[in-house]
DNA sequence: GGATTTTTTGAAAAGCTTTTCAAAAACAGA
DNA sequence: TCTGTTTTTGAAAAGCTTTTCAAAAAATCC
């Protein structure tokens, strides 16, 4: 059996009140009874019971993060962020793979409103009506990672994935590429298929590169779906000499069909992705990527988070963090 | 506010032992009762108060899964078995990254033990007697993942690292290999390290092929030490024509040396890796490697600390899980 | 030193559930 | 219908903390 305050109490001679106050505002007890309390405490191995103090003022020192799927290496990378921050901050957080879906995401939901939790990220997928509705049954604060919460007034931390993918084009063209293909992500994605697309395109108008429809196959972002749609890509327009992907596992897929169709990467065809996963490094040749910095996206949110969970009034400021282009093995210089 | 226990005995006109029973166990209390009470609770939308429950029974359905680094695709897709499970059985999983650092698991433990976990699922890791000395402390069910627990009577799921080993160098030879090269995890880890290294070389002995010191190289189980492990293997024995490596990360690091090299996988060097992680079907050529059935590891693991959970008595059952050859595209028959 | 203000302390209540134990109700048997 | 069993129910206690409020102690001021 745990030690309770009442033993500490007890055996500092002084009432509960007391040691509770050494263990919440130490200041308010006078030096002679508190260095008692605190020796009764180191004595006896006291831990206050978190049920108890739990029941009293619901702060569970938990947080949630609903992420699509711990097992995709960007999400887990980001996850990684934010908990150490929270282990920092002495808190734990409970892992939700939602698989983006609804019914995941509502099961664990009403799970949260009864166990609570004292604040929520939420990873990468778009937040639509029903999400915000919900979060604001919860009643704590919610910020969102690689995701955008404009329209709902949320506190996010992503990247300017329009001028990412506008700066990759650049680099590209830069490279003396002409004739260049999209594999973009889904064309209702608003968080990363569009502004991505979007971002891309624009860049090449104003470069005087026309873009037509034919130019762009459509993925979800991961390998398999980036082999498919590279498929695709090359049968409708055999003369492009880059692919940009919205994502580095889709360049990844690009790069696999590409390879064993036995076309040479980047010589014949070169290759840019999206998000700087770790692996991007490890394949042959290492992929050239737009990097997010994913794991400071996850710390920043899970900053952002104890900050409005300690102070629960003050306006949160969503933080848009900067991209950079690593370079690599994968774009080839034409110039 | 919540509604209470409380606000539904009012409107259900009973007391509320009965509200509590109709919860607990709905058969000891009489059918016209029960209905108005579970009625009531619909209409209030009652949810037990799980600090006042946890206060009294001390269960908190809530485990905590210790692994090394969830940034690892490896314990990703363990981990994602865990939680898969854990949702099944309305449980939230807490997940502590260690890095393999004692202080950061000394840390989460005496957290642990403060803020009550149901149970634990420590992965990968091996178990040392001051692990062991502090699980015992935490008085709740512990199982082992992917590593072994005999020498303590922990109960553990894994795969047969030592016949898996031996099997992938049966699959080099029947290849027509002779010169093999190891890159091994370190000598001294008593989980993935020393059996796969003796399952090999015991194979290999069986065939009559000797094996020295100067055909294996020591690794850390990821990327950058397979890549260096590649590199003063190839410098000491440049006639093999095959390397196994006790791990996918590092067989990917062995095979980006070679390419990088310009040497060609499979035709000059063949290599099998270990895991099958879900990177390995993405690289090219895919790698051929022993698969261990990681997600299963983790939903079995799982699977049996709730079953240890909910009979803390009876003895557990380890598990020793499967293995299969996947071949893909890195072994080159040589027949 | 005595009156007054400030600081420090303790008793008690509140927070919500589960479970024990005894009482009440239902049932069975004659 | 009455007695004896069995089932169902409710009151109350236990689980442990934080906080409020009033009392006690200390400090301050004339």
């Amino acid at each position: 059996m745990n030690p309770t305050i009442h033993d500490v109490a007890r055996q500092a001679n002084v009432s509960i009140s007391t040691v509770s106050r050494v263990v919440n505002q130490p200041l308010a007890v006078r030096k002679e009874k508190r260095d008692r309390v605190l020796q009764a405490i180191e004595q006896l191995g006291y831990e206050p019971n978190p049920f108890a103090s739990g029941l009293r003022d619901r702060a569970t020192k938990t947080i949630a993060a609903m992420i699509p799927d711990i097992t995709n290496p960007f999400y887990a990378e980001l996850f990684r962020g934010i908990e150490d921050i929270a282990r920092e901050q002495k808190n734990n957080v409970i892992i939700c793979n939602t698989d983006q879906d609804e019914a995941r995401f509502l099961e664990y939901m009403s799970y949260f409103k009864k166990k609570k939790i004292d604040g929520l990220i939420f990873v990468s997928a778009a937040v639509t009506d029903a999400h915000h509705a919900t979060f604001a049954e919860l009643q704590v604060p919610v910020v969102l990672a690689a995701t955008d919460g404009e329209r709902f007034g949320l506190p996010y931390v992503k990247v300017n994935d329009y001028a990412a993918a506008s700066d990759a084009a650049s680099f590209l063209i830069k490279n003396g590429h002409r004739s260049i293909g999209v594999i973009s992500g889904p064309a209702d994605d608003p968080i990363a298929g569009i502004p991505r697309l979007a971002g891309f395109r624009d860049a090449l108008a104003a470069y005087g590169l026309p873009h037509g429809a034919n130019a762009v196959a459509y993925g979800t972002y991961d390998f398999d779906s980036g082999y498919e749609a590279m498929r695709k890509l090359y049968g409708t327009m055999p003369e492009l000499t880059a692919v940009f992907a919205a994502s580095d596992a889709m360049a990844l897929g690009a790069m696999a069909f590409l390879q064993r169709r036995g076309m040479e990467v980047p010589r014949q065809i070169s290759i840019i992705g999206f998000d700087n996963i770790s692996l991007s490094r490890m394949v042959t040749p290492a992929l050239t990527t737009v990097a997010q910095p994913v794991y400071e996206i996850g710390k920043q949110a899970a900053a952002m988070l104890f900050r409005r969970i300690g102070n629960p009034q003050d306006e949160a400021q969503s933080l848009v963090l900067g991209h950079e282009i690593v370079v690599r093995d994968t774009v080839w210089n034409r110039n």
